[in-house]
DNA sequence: GCCAACGTTGGC
DNA sequence: GCCAACGTTGGC
């Protein structure tokens, strides 16, 4: 695999919080993902999410779950600011200027998919059995996923 | 609102 | 380093 192959992702989103909407009504500007405070999570981003990979926008946590649309990666990793910030819910006084504990990357608009493709239908298609979304106790908030698993989302949303 | 399945914290 | 207690996620 060549250095600057394509990366793909999950992210989820509460749609009550930050939706796919609100995503496309900043399409000219970037969107900070802050407020990841999961160690894994943490390091899929600062270590292996490069400009231009690709991220599926899932929604949970609300009525109907569901890879809303395709955002993609315009900014790699850097501190989370809002850990230093007293004011803020994601606050994390062991996160220090010095020494950073937590990360983001920036994220822009790229496409919205043709319709949603809902959780329930992920878990009938066969050929996505494999994703972690669908696996027992997978609960990252970002998530690695194939090419495969990337085109076939893409795929079942023009149908 | 319930609760299973995690992850994190902190006493020992 | 163990593990109980607690907090969070997220589907249902």
């Amino acid at each position: 695999m060549s250095i600057s192959e394509k990366r793909y992702w999950l992210i989820k989103s509460e749609p009550e919080t930050f939706s796919f909407d609100d995503l496309e009504k900043k399409k000219t500007s970037v969107e900070s993902w802050d407020g990841i405070r999961n160690y894994q999570a943490r390091n899929y981003m600062r270590d292996d999410m490069r400009v231009g990979d690709l991220l599926l926008f899932y929604h949970s946590s609300c009525s109907v779950p569901a890879v809303m649309g395709i955002a993609e990666v315009v900014r790699e990793a850097y501190p989370d600011y809002t850990a230093w910030d007293t004011k803020s819910s994601y606050y994390d006084p062991k996160s220090s200027k010095e020494s950073p504990r937590w990360f983001m990357v920036d994220i822009k608009y790229k496409t919205r998919l043709k319709r949603p493709v809902t959780l329930t239908e992920i878990k009938a298609t066969k050929a996505l059995s494999e994703m972690l979304l669908v696996k027992k106790g997978q609960r990252l908030s970002i998530q690695p996923v194939s090419k495969k698993h990337f085109d076939t989302i893409v795929s079942l949303s023009t149908k």
